[in-house]
DNA sequence: CCTGAAACCTGTCTGC
DNA sequence: TGCAGACAGGTTTCAG
């Protein structure tokens, strides 16, 4: 499911609802969930503390717990996972992975169908967030940055934009709606790019992730609600039909393992 | 070091 | 209706 704007949108709900709460207690329902520490360990040590703040990372949601040592609760949704507070009655379903019974009576589940989702439970965030790579609202993310890391690789756009360790962030659907409005092919060459597709690439991948975090994220499939940007898609998932600017069907492709939507005629391969 | 492929999982949709 | 196959907002691990 989500990528940094659906992140954010989680994230910015879960501030307003959970900030200043305390968590009475854990329940893991599917062990794996845990990156660290063990379900028992992890029950105990979460018990009675406090959400002190929470916060974004690239795609990971970070909540800050007190007392101290401060410690840090960490999910990362993959491709299904989803937070939501219910009642304090709720009944638990299938595909819940982990619920913490809330101060305010209510639970908050961690729903996740296909299990790849993770949770750590830390005082040292930068093991998880060690590798990641820069941030594309934070001031490391130039336009000089992008253009000159661009040329010190020798890989399709698609397959680096995607990488996290490169820039944190940007999933599927964002990176071939960036290419698609940079007019840059999935396939084309980190560093064959010149200083101005450079530049549109740049503005690109802001305002990608401007309009969708504007827009809530997109909501596709049955896993993430409530989002509107799928609405302004311009290639993800349209193979076929027409590209909203010169009506060329759009074309699909696997690159990385992954599907690369584009426009042949806007996005050439030279 | 880099790349590509497999693995981790379940649900939905399409076509025969 | 049943069933096989493709496909899905992601990342880690392993082979070459």
């Amino acid at each position: 499911m989500p990528e940094l704007p659906e992140v954010e949108t989680i994230v910015r709900g879960l501030q307003i609802l959970l900030v200043g709460q305390t968590i009475l207690s854990a329940d893991v329902l599917w062990e794996r969930t845990l990156a660290t520490p063990s379900p028992p360990v992890f029950a105990r040590a979460i018990r009675g503390r406090s959400i002190v703040s929470i916060s974004r990372r690239a795609k990971f949601i970070h909540a800050l717990l007190s007392p101290p040592p401060v410690t840090s609760l960490i999910i990362h949704l993959r491709m299904s996972g989803d937070l939501r507070l219910e009642a304090g009655n709720y009944q638990t379903e299938t595909h819940d992975r982990l619920l913490f019974r809330l101060s305010d009576g209510k639970a908050l589940v961690f729903r996740d169908p296909r299990k790849f989702g993770r949770v750590w439970l830390t005082d040292d965030p930068t093991v998880v967030f060690g590798r990641l790579g820069v941030e594309p609202f934070s001031d490391g993310f130039t336009c000089s940055w992008l253009h000159e890391m661009l040329r010190r690789y020798h890989r399709p756009l698609k397959s680096l934009l995607l990488d996290q360790t490169f820039l944190a962030g940007l999933g599927n659907i964002y990176t071939d709606e960036a290419l698609h409005r940079s007019r840059l092919h999935p396939l084309r060459l980190s560093d064959t790019i010149s200083q101005e597709e450079a530049q549109r690439l740049y503005s690109a991948i802001l305002q990608v992730l401007q309009e969708g975090i504007a827009n809530n994220g997109a909501s596709i499939d049955w896993v993430y609600r409530g989002g509107g940007f799928q609405n302004h898609f311009r290639v993800y998932r349209r193979t076929g039909l027409p590209c909203p600017n010169c009506g060329t069907p759009i074309e699909r492709l696997i690159v990385h393992q992954r599907s690369a939507h584009f426009c042949p005629s806007c996005q050439p391969r030279n």
